[in-house]
DNA sequence: GCCAGTTATACCAATAGTGAACCAATACAA
DNA sequence: TTGTATTGGTTCACTATTGGTATAACTGGC
């Protein structure tokens, strides 16, 4: 997976400076050793490969050939490759399960938040978009009503910080990396189900309003 | 080369002076520094970080730089640092009660996420924090021990999104509006009533951590 | 012997970090 | 206002560490 997988070395010949610089290619392309980090000094890595320096020396020349590193003499050799070219956005690295896992989290609490300072036409809206989640029947709809559904339910706790943190919550939802998920695993039955579910939280919901 | 397979990277020696501003970086970042904060002295710094004042300024240097932080000569260093400049602050418009709200819904089930992802390295780190959050008297460091020892527990969740979460609520709990109000909030009643809680729950995590 | 790779050693130059002293600006209390 | 303590700003010589370079010797395969 290393970008300097196409190594411009043509020798066969495998000696402990190449399998060393190797070992450390794979060491940076792993993130063991992270971009702008600096490696350990030459002596010392010399010392921990039970080698002499000269060898050590020959394998950071292939890597700073590689642009893999860069150093400067009095002050260290540093990682030069990053993962991330562009901002690494929350939901590029949240996986689904750390999602649910907030989600469950949040979401109860949120609900009790929201039954409590609720006012009429935070129910209204509530309905609403509860009814509009009901009549979609596609996926692409259906996600997309569910959001607004949830978004309206963080809305009625007019808390602003409830508020933003399931704005982005939805934004993790609505990322790309969703998208090619949800068509296999929203079939007709589980929008029925997760439908039903919802109606029961309006139910209740309405009870603890009247009390 | 069968040797060089088996044999352990050794860990970088950070440059001292890099380490400790994103050390520093971090903590703003983290709000455990809040905007317009002062930070300790430099003779202090290097005092708590083991190194000389040369290597501190060097650090600091690096923040002003980056506009992190803005100094003055027989004043201080002063944190100059905003979440979001554009648009309106989160923290503004958060009330206390509301707060309250949200850390009560995250809270419970963040400390359940850590006790299952933790690794041993997170619960020596909330270990310390509990620790230093315990032998500070002062209302003023008690605090910023407290959203230290917090964070810990949401860094031990490896959830980046949880993480940004806690993050964001710190960065409330940090805000201006609040440091008149610790002061009277915060008796040293308060304060043991506090730590015995969280000794509780350290109690608890262990239990849970052994199953 | 030849040759490429490795080892070992010594030294150089660049950089980082140390410790101390002193100055100037600020804050605070008498 | 005055004095004192604290803070950042500056400079200095010194030490430690790091990459850069050169040289001589060793090793194993051809």
């Amino acid at each position: 997976m290393g970008p300097a997988r196409t190594t411009p070395l043509p020798l066969p010949r495998a000696g402990t400076a190449v399998a060393i610089a190797t070992r450390l290619r794979t060491a940076i392309a792993d993130g063991i050793y992270v971009d702008g980090e600096r490696l350990p000094a030459e002596r010392a890595l010399a010392d921990a490969f039970s080698c002499s320096r000269t060898t050590i020396r020959a394998a950071l020349r292939l890597l700073c050939d590689s642009n893999l590193v860069s150093r400067r003499a009095g002050s260290g050799t540093f990682v030069t490759f990053s993962h991330d070219a562009e901002n690494p956005d929350i939901a590029e690295i949240t996986s689904p399960l750390e999602l649910i896992d907030v989600r469950i989290a949040v979401e109860p609490h949120m609900v009790r938040l929201a039954t409590v300072h609720a006012t009429m036409r935070d129910l209204g809206r509530i309905g609403i978009a509860l009814d509009a989640l009901e009549s979609s029947g596609e996926p692409e709809s259906f996600t997309r009503q569910d959001r607004i559904f949830h978004q309206s339910i963080a809305d009625a706790t007019h808390n602003p910080l409830m508020c933003s943190f399931y704005r982005r919550i939805n934004h993790v939802r609505g990322h790309r990396q969703w998208n090619a998920m949800k068509d296999k695993v929203l079939t007709g039955q589980a929008m029925d189900s997760y439908n039903h579910d919802h109606r029961q939280q309006r139910r209740h919901d309405g009870s603890e309003q009247r009390s």
